[in-house]
DNA sequence: TGGTAATCGAGACGGTACGTCCTGTCTTACT
DNA sequence: AGTAAGACAGGACGTACCGTCTCGATTACCA
């Protein structure tokens, strides 16, 4: 039960949107009573927070080429493949809806933002250990550096975003990460 | 009356949010009828729309002292002090929520996004005139990866926005455009 | 403008009712502005008590035959006859629909009712005077008696009323006229 | 609830008339939600049909005195006594307001005259059988005749309608069931 | 003939009610 | 014990009219 609601949910958020999620069209899509939503989840939040959770639990693979380029072009190119999608996009768009107000979309974006950082740092700390980066790198930095304007075209300009656009994202993100050891410009 | 309007959508927005703002809410707060809402504006949306259009539309000036890293900087400390304002965040967060569902809502975004580009891509081609940046330096790319940051900082993480992160923007924008006359690394 | 105002209350008081006329659509109908309307009547009420009036403003000519039976004949035949019309119905509906409540409406009732049996009166009197009926005939008790059943089908049963109801509503009358002298049964 | 809601709706109607009477005012007299009513009649014409009905549910008892005069003199006084009311003149208008558009209300009519009839058919058969009457007398037609002008001086001329009226009525009515035996006046 | 007044169309406004959809709480009955 | 079913109070939706108002534009009349 629990699973058909949550995937119901989910196929709400992608066809009608965050706004127009409505606690009794998921129960409707589910096959299941209202009350049996409201027993279980607080919210419509609640239950869209849960849903997207469990929908992007599966953990990214951080990968480890042995050299930071395709390291950091693998997980570029992850990153745009899961954003493109239409789920991606119903997540991107909920998450930044209203997540100031609603913590438990607050935890869910710090879940799959914060956290998917941190876990890919080790890909910046190998690469200072091989000495391909200057070693004051800051990991956390790179990689928002990395991931910036991927977000940036997704969710702000409408451009298209494809495996061209995370390739220019490394350039960028190692461009700034060797400038950073240079006298300023 | 329309200002009172637009004011109260403003209000409502930074204290409540979209998603919970209401045509009848506005009404009441602008002491205006909800019909009367409904005569000027078709939606919600387009009433929300109008007023973060009206809101956002004082220019932001287009620097020009002659040197791009300040001329970029004060670029950077504007859009950083626009948007850390309560209100900003409110519009910020509003325009982004259902920007692809919402017509009006797009055409606001590209109001205030797109077109804030163009109108400093001077800055760049000045730059790129007086010989500090290089011929085949693409603006809209170049102010892309200026901004990208500290939206990306102000909209995902929670991280504080502030002089230095722009700033730091400056330092990444200039190191790439600078690295793009260089062989990829 | 009034005759066309005026006509158009008419219509649509046949087309829609009384209960569904709107004085809006009465100045669509009419071709006229809304406002022309509130400037010369007060209330929609008001508009549909004049409609009225001066729609059944024609006197119905009283009969003279020599006769009391063929002058009563006459006379529930044209009170059929008006009534049985599209226009007619509308007129009773619209009477009877709140006449208590709406001092205009009960005026205009006034006169089409009450005024007409008036006039109607030197038909039993002349009948008297010749000596047809009892000399204590009381004329607008006899009136009421014609006019009371094919009202009472009119409104109340849906029967249909044709002029054989007119011509047994003057047999009642004529019985219960001449049963008044005699012995109570 | 629906007791509580039939009730205020006589209410609404006896105060503010038909016309005047709408779903929120009689939700707000109830002390229940609007929606609750459009849960369970289709219409404030539906609700108001129903109310109608279960006000005027009590059946009028059939009299049975062993003599047709002070039987019909009972029916025709207990009719007077119902309608005489102020609640009675109400829901009498609302009935006749506007039954040919509104089916719900033609059937409230009907259930509340022709039914009525019917059920009265005994005391005009009972005075047949007991040679008080002529054979070929039609008791339908009787009874119409003698409710007609009680209903007559009730709805159209705004003369008080009393016991004398009802004694009239039964006059008038005997007078013309003997009369249908004798050639036509 | 030119100015003044009346009359009109046009449409905005505050307001009431419409009938619908959804919320979140509750009770009942099934299983 | 958990669920389907559904009633309920409540709030907001977007629409149709209400009756009032202000604003020109058009007459018509009179000075």
């Amino acid at each position: 039960m629990r699973a058909a609601v949550l995937e119901a949910a989910i196929t709400e958020l992608t066809q009608t949107g965050y706004a127009a999620l409505t606690v009794e069209g998921v129960a409707r899509r589910a096959g299941v009573h209202k009350t049996t939503i409201y027993r279980n989840w607080k919210d419509a939040d609640g239950l869209v927070a849960d849903a997207l959770a469990s929908h992007f639990a599966a953990d990214i693979p951080i990968p480890d080429t042995g050299a930071v380029e395709s390291d950091l072009r693998a997980l570029a190119r992850s990153l745009v493949a899961t954003m493109t999608t239409r789920t991606g996009r119903a997540l991107l768009t909920t998450v930044l809806s209203d997540a100031v107000r609603i913590p438990r979309l607050a935890e869910v974006k710090h879940a799959l933002f914060d956290d998917r950082f941190r876990r890919a740092e080790p890909v910046v700390t190998r690469a200072i250990e091989r000495g391909e980066l200057p070693a004051d790198t800051d990991p956390a930095e790179l990689l928002k550096t990395l991931a910036a304007p991927i977000y940036f075209r997704l969710v702000f300009t409408g451009e298209s975003v494809d495996e061209a656009t995370a390739d220019r994202a490394v350039r960028v993100a190692l461009a700034a990460a060797h400038a950073r050891a240079l006298p300023a410009v």
